[in-house]
DNA sequence: TTGTATGCGTTATCAT
DNA sequence: ATGATAACGCATACAA
């Protein structure tokens, strides 16, 4: 049994005694609509309780309100305060959120854009850092989207995310600042974008204090916590050791923490550890853990702003925004002696 | 400009030389529907592109298979690991998943709502543990729903969430397998069902083992790392300690230690600590926290299944399902010496 | 097995 | 300022 059958527009008309034309109106563009007849309208509407029927008004307007929001992985903590941000937004301008976790399937990606292709929703949020599948094929248009966290790389999809280069700038030189000069970037990678960015600002850092890059210092990771450790080991075969580790992001520096912890070193003392997101557990593990936070909610919001602009109609202010992360000190990196 | 005008179901009638009956027919009842026309309507449907129109069938249909889900806070970690569940469950059956963020903000409940009475999801996921603002002034008739992780109180909603009872049984009876005997609870509240329900468990432990049930040792808190904190000092302002805590949830464990980290005892030697739910940081702490796990994924896909069989007209097979959690043993929980 | 025709609840055009 | 009416795209009762 579904529950009761609700009042229609036709409802509304015939109590206050007017047609469904003005029932439209008089909810829609209430200055066109006389002040006593709008009055006995309202108070129809209260009765009745009506309320707009949502898919009906969608198949006749062509738009649904909804946006799409594709995502690799849902329960990623990075993901669900980035989410905040875009509900908030949406929700404020009358938009609701779907939600498709792809687990970087194909066939995922692909099945989820029936949403888009059965109008079931007008606007796409992209995590993912690729055009689903389905669309690289070029056979469907596309429609107005935003890329979110992982630019796409290629197309010119607008962008919202955190300044990399500059987030990875920032931590190399606080670094630099507590008299490191031997520093090692950890997470090397040429397949990501985001990867390949901070590793541009750590150099840059480098650079700019006069400092040579080793390449013996730049390890290879993909951004977990096992090749953190992974990485951190590799380093230990060899001899050539820095005083401080940078690493792409907090899950890497996790690995290294652990590792490092698991040789008995005594942090931040011997080594310093930098890391890159603020993810929820950079607080509590020990030695705290030192980084830049990601204006997640921000983000989140911008992006949202940025593709109900492209929606309705307004050219593209921007095609990425870059917000600047947030340099939160914690314990894990101590200032060095004279070298 | 907008994507590209969709064909139509009328379109792929005109291609197969057949009536939109039939199409819609070869798409929603193939069997009946002779094979051969079968085959030229799925491949006209194939060489336009055809997709049906989710605005129009769910006009007609009055259902949008779209189902709302409803959480206080969707940036929280507990929630999106449920999400998970959820979202694939529905979308395994066809199913698409609408977020409302609430804030717990009585305005932004009940116009949520508006997807509900406006047919543009058939169905509801509570995580707010109480009927949406709205809903309680009974004026609105009750979509088919079910609460997850936290009960509804008085109404008589389905639920689907971890045994609280049983899991706190076990997580005091672990620290009794230990040598415990003076262990005290922190989280006493009688606001909170979840905190009412581990209390009970860690009290029906107590007695199955013989051992009296101290009000000294029963703290209160709401479930926040700053309530464990300050109840452990409460703690140490009087003379009666106890060997070990079981607090009501990680948040409330990881404010205990803390405090207790503060104090600098060590840890587990000289307390044990024990939580529950294992959230992410729970193994990051130091010492790494022993706890019960939550079977999050799973709780989402009981309760999306659960949901789903309502709206298919079963009846409920059950009004309550309780999951088990796990045991995790990590490092924050010591064998006593004898005593 | 297939086709015709109606209605789902709106918005928008065109009269009045 | 208001009303009659035609789409929007589909599923289905009924006819053939």
């Amino acid at each position: 049994m579904q529950h009761q059958k609700l009042a229609t527009i036709e409802d509304v008309a015939a109590i206050a005694g007017v047609s469904i034309a003005t029932v439209s109106r008089a909810i829609n563009e209430p200055t066109k609509v006389a002040d006593a007849t709008r009055r006995r309208v309202t108070e129809a509407i209260a009765r009745t309780g009506y309320t707009t029927n949502a898919m009906a008004r969608s198949l006749r307007m062509r738009r649904s309100n909804m946006i799409l929001i594709l995502a690799p992985d849902v329960g990623d903590p990075n993901f669900s305060n980035i989410l905040v941000g875009l509900e908030t937004e949406a929700s404020k301008r009358g938009y609701g959120v779907l939600i498709g976790n792809t687990q970087n399937d194909a066939t995922r990606e692909s099945d989820y854009l029936r949403f888009i292709s059965s109008n079931q929703a007008d606007g796409l949020i992209l995590f993912t850092g690729h055009l689903p599948y389905g669309y690289s094929s070029g056979e469907m248009r596309l429609p107005p989207m935003v890329a979110v966290n992982e630019p796409v790389l290629g197309g010119d999809i607008p962008f919202v995310g955190v300044d990399n280069v500059e987030g990875a700038r920032v931590a190399t030189e606080h670094l630099i600042s507590q008299g490191h000069r031997r520093i090692a970037f950890i997470g090397h990678s040429t397949a990501k974008a985001v990867n390949l960015l901070r590793e541009q600002g750590y150099k840059a850092a480098l650079s700019g204090h006069g400092i040579a890059i080793d390449p013996h210092l730049i390890l290879a990771g993909d951004g977990t916590t096992e090749s953190g450790r992974a990485a951190t080991e590799h380093m230990f075969v060899r001899d050539v050791l820095p005083t401080a580790f940078f690493c792409v992001n907090d899950a890497t520096a996790l690995g290294v923490i652990i590792s490092l912890n698991a040789r008995r070193y005594d942090l931040p003392r011997q080594f310093s550890i930098m890391g890159f997101d603020d993810i929820s557990f950079a607080s509590f593990v020990t030695p705290s853990l030192t980084t830049m936070k990601q204006p997640r909610l921000k983000i989140g919001e911008e992006a949202m702003d940025l593709l109900l602009a492209l929606l309705e109609g307004k050219p593209a202010r921007r095609r990425e925004v870059l917000l600047r992360p947030e340099l939160i000190v914690r314990n894990s990196v101590a200032r060095i002696g004279q070298d």
